[in-house]
DNA sequence: TGCCACACGTTATAGCATAACGCAATTGAT
DNA sequence: ATCAATTGCGTTATGCTATAACGTGTGGCA
């Protein structure tokens, strides 16, 4: 059993950020966060950036790169791969609702494998892996 | 046998902006492309992104998302699915060196086999999917 | 001829991200 | 305890990415 990694202390900067997007329902944009911080006594974009620089770094916020947003983890304790905040060697992906903003995460062991299978035939290394999926969520496809 | 699709006509600021995509080796920001272009009377990013919009449309030109960058279509007639600039059905997938800037274009029909199957067991439907592998190419990893 | 669709040019503005400075708090030796 | 190194923080300014809104010109076509 791998002992995932422990929840790091979080700043007081780092936890409002963290508390703002899990609060929202859906990604949200580092200015949308500071707006929702301002009465919190934020007032400049890198004040949020480096709270999401770290956040990011420990693993419980994911940047949405075809959004240029960010959402809180939502991987949790019940899932296959076991500790929260711990996507171990895995690529996470998401699914983007273009109509309703709802974000669905999830990561498939059969990609990642033939994408590293992929790197390795090419000698590729690859450091970080994004894979987004854009469209419409079942409840907006009906 | 499938006729792929037909290359449109582009008009003076399309064929620009992809002969200049098509010289550089790596991928360009709009506004990359927007200062090579002013000797030949590009003034405004606007000039640029509509162009680029086009290209994408036609498969001769792809956004990577993590780059917030363009790249010319890098598949040519001897590729498996035949065709120039047609992707058919099929994800295009992107392996971006961070140490030379070099762009590999591939697709793994495994990949979106196993993604496609993902959405139907969750009655998502996509219409744009990105994979891009961030890492270091064979050269730059040695 | 009048209409429509489309490419184009221009100005202005919106949205996303980081550089560079200085200060304060924390840590971890010595 | 003290010094040095690290880290977080706040602020100002700046740079990069993308689009809104307006008007012009042109070619196809009823
Ligand atoms: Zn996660
Ligand atoms: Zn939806
Ligand atoms: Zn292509
Ligand atoms: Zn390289």
């Amino acid at each position: 059993m791998n002992a995932p990694i422990v929840n790091p202390a979080l700043t007081k900067n780092q936890t409002l950020v963290f508390d703002a997007l899990n609060r929202a329902e859906g990604p949200m944009s580092a200015y949308t966060i500071l707006d929702k911080l301002r009465d919190h006594g934020f007032r400049a974009p890198l004040q949020v950036y480096r709270a999401l620089d770290k956040l990011t770094e420990f693993g419980m916020v994911h940047r949405l790169e075809s959004l240029n947003a960010f959402v809180a983890c939502a991987h949790r304790e019940s899932e296959c791969c076991g500790g929260s905040h711990n996507h171990g060697q895995g690529t996470v992906a998401f699914a983007i609702c273009e109509s309703c903003n709802q974000v669905i995460e999830f990561h498939d062991h059969e990609v990642d494998h033939h994408l590293g299978d992929w790197a390795k035939s090419k000698g590729f290394k690859p450091s970080k892996t994004t894979i987004e999926i854009r469209g419409l969520c079942e409840k907006c496809a009906a």
